[in-house]
DNA sequence: GTAGGGTTAG
């Protein structure tokens, strides 16, 4: 081996980023280097596998070999076929069969069968399933238990099932694999009886059964595994806590965390990323600052995932600009998923113009935008009234992109038109579009006619969604509140008998405040063990102030009732929103910022109560609602009243 | 020098 070798390869063993890669690829073709395949292999193993957002750059890299051999195929495969587009594996392996040689080896169908599992194409799979047969391979360990899992995630669990059924001496990873593969298809008793039939079990396999009853939504019997599995590792942590957030049960997320800190051992990253994101949903900011530390001391922060999920607990806990110093210290080690998570966060904080900008610096640094980037860069034209540019961003993302847009996209320019109250125009582009719109497209043009108070509209749409989704209990209490707007009491009368009879409740509203890194819950209506006093006189106090100093007059929009004046007032100021802010009031330091988290999207009464606190008390205050950010200072809010 | 089963953010 000559020197120039030696040294090429030793500087590829620490190579970790594209531009180090870059360099050596330099030098490797000064040298003549890169003409030798043992090189050229390790530099398709690093660009298509190891190091992030270099794919394009295996791609090229691969176009430049005369002959590649069946390792260089394998490895380009394998990367495709983890990519956004695994359907680019597949053209690279029928490249590879109009060739004489190399053949494909068992290597290639364990990486090609797992692309068609990722694209979820059943008849795609079953073609590989046929040539990995001609070929003989079809028999093989490897090749056969990745069978059982592609067709699981094409929906056939008969083939999954006879795939396993055929293997002659399944081992532990095979069995593993069949469990797994009853779960994705939903047979939650068909996953239990093949675990107990199991010859063998390592931890693994207890771990397929606490990440199976998590994602059925089965908690109870995940708990049960988990107490029942003779030794926990870090993975069946991890698990659990995911399993929490994932199911929004963020108490317990925050209670296992906290007993696999008392363990002694120090957390993975999973594990991290999933309380992060119980934190991000029940917008916990002070507990996810807590865990910021810790990422830093434990050295955790140079880990992209975890870097993506502190961001996005910032951004979804009202601190953009904290999730923004977190983005920038991520370097060239962004992801798509970074740039996406941040562009979101200032999209919902309605920073149309910075979402925009944050885009075009994403496709300056070479990264290519996918389906959810459009989904972000529409929602953030839409909340901030931008609606030529999202008409243009539309266009683009089919003509330049080449990406389809789904029922999302489409969502997304429905709220679009309805917020600036084009409602004709969105209704027009509703009845235009090639799919089928759902509830959701329904809903957003309800929501619209709610807001620039169209009754006719609103019953024609109503009409639509009462088609779809009948029982919906705020698709009936946004009616008879747009009914409620227009005075017709009748028929807001009518609306609630109707949900009387047909036993329709109305989704109970809360919101979430922390205090002293502990989350407290109002709903409207329930009493808060002690603090209820506390909050009720605070809550006088504070309506009083801004009544006398802030020209505040009620808004009775959102009570359902043709009741009398003193009533309605007392109806919109019990709801939950007002009541943490009393509390937050009551109880956090003159001059710290009150952060809310609400359920439902907030009401205009107690947006404009908001924006008077702000003014009234000098204090900054955040809310998040269903849909997105209001940040109120000095009387005014970031949606400019517009959400 | 490459694989198959369990946990990872938008």
């Amino acid at each position: 081996m000559s020197s120039a070798e030696q040294l090429c390869i030793s500087l590829l063993k620490d190579c970790k980023t594209l531009n180090n890669l870059k360099q050596i690829h330099a030098f490797a073709t000064k040298s003549g280097l890169v003409n030798d395949s043992f090189i050229a292999g390790k530099f398709l193993l690093l660009s298509a596998i190891s190091i992030a957002n270099a794919l394009d750059y295996a791609r090229r890299f691969f176009l430049q070999i005369p002959s590649p051999d069946i390792f260089m195929y394998n490895t380009l495969i394998r990367g495709l076929s983890e990519s956004e587009s695994p359907q680019n594996s597949l053209l690279t392996y029928i490249d590879l069969r109009r060739k004489s040689s190399p053949s494909p080896d068992s290597f290639s169908f364990a990486f090609i069968l797992k692309a068609a599992a990722n694209y979820k194409s059943l008849n795609g799979g079953i073609q590989l399933h046929c040539q990995s047969l001609i070929h003989g391979f079809d028999t093989h360990l490897f090749v056969r238990t990745t069978l059982v899992s592609m067709y699981a995630e094409c929906g056939c669990i008969i083939s999954a099932r006879k795939s396993f059924a055929e293997l002659p001496q399944p081992n532990v990873v095979s069995w593993n694999a069949i469990v797994t593969a009853c779960f994705r298809c939903e047979d939650v008793k068909g996953a239990e009886i093949f675990f107990n039939q199991m010859p063998f079990r390592n931890s693994t396999s207890w771990n397929v059964m606490l990440a199976g009853f998590m994602k059925s939504g089965e908690l109870e019997s995940a708990k049960r595994a988990f107490a029942d599995m003779p030794a926990k590792d870090p993975v069946s942590w991890s698990t659990m806590i995911v399993g929490f957030a994932q199911n929004g049960s963020f108490d317990e997320a925050f209670c296992f965390f906290r007993k696999f800190l008392q363990m002694g051992v120090r957390p993975n990253e999973v594990s991290l990323t999933g309380v992060l994101s119980a934190c991000a949903q029940a917008g916990a900011f002070e507990f996810g600052k807590i865990l910021h530390g810790y990422i830093e001391k434990a050295g955790l922060d140079q880990i992209v995932s975890v870097t993506n999920a502190l961001l996005d607990t910032y951004s979804r806990c009202g601190n953009v600009e904290m999730a923004r110093v977190v983005f920038d210290r991520m370097m060239e080690k962004k992801s798509i998923v970074s740039w996406t998570s941040m562009m979101a966060g200032f999209a919902m904080h309605g920073y149309g113009e910075g979402t925009i900008k944050l885009f075009h610096e994403m496709v300056q640094s070479g990264i290519k935008p996918d389906r959810i980037t459009f989904i972000s860069v529409l929602y953030a034209c839409s909340h901030a009234g931008l609606i030529e540019q999202g008409s243009e961003y539309f266009r683009k993302m089919k003509e330049t992109y080449g990406i389809e847009p789904s029922i999302e996209h489409y969502g997304c320019m429905v709220d679009l038109y309805s917020r600036a109250g084009l409602l004709n125009k969105a209704y027009e582009f509703v009845i235009g579009m090639p799919i089928e719109p759902n509830v959701i497209i329904w809903r957003t043009l309800l929501g619209a006619c709610s807001i620039h108070r169209d009754v006719r509209l609103a019953e024609q749409v109503k009409e639509r969604l009462s088609e779809l989704d009948p029982d919906n209990s705020g698709d009936n209490v946004l009616l008879s509140n747009i009914y409620a707007n227009a005075g017709k009491w009748k028929d807001v009368a009518a609306v609630r008998r109707s949900m009387t009879d047909r036993k329709i409740k109305k989704e109970p509203g809360w919101s979430a405040i922390e205090v002293d890194k502990v989350m407290y819950s109002f709903v409207v209506g329930e009493g808060l063990n002690g603090v209820t006093e506390e909050v009720n006189e605070k809550l006088q106090e504070i309506m009083l102030r801004i009544k006398v100093e802030g020209g505040y007059t009620p808004e009775f929009g959102s009570v359902l009732h043709d009741i009398e004046e003193e009533e309605k007032e007392n109806a919109v100021s019990l709801h939950s929103e007002k009541l943490a802010v009393a509390f937050g009031m009551a109880r956090l330091c003159q001059g710290s910022m009150i952060r809310i988290v609400k359920n439902l999207r907030v009401c205009r009464d107690c947006h404009t109560v908001m924006k008077l606190i702000s003014k009234v008390y000098r204090r900054e205050i955040v809310v998040r609602d269903r849909n997105r950010f209001h940040s109120f200072q000095d009387g005014n809010c970031s949606c400019s009243d517009y959400w």
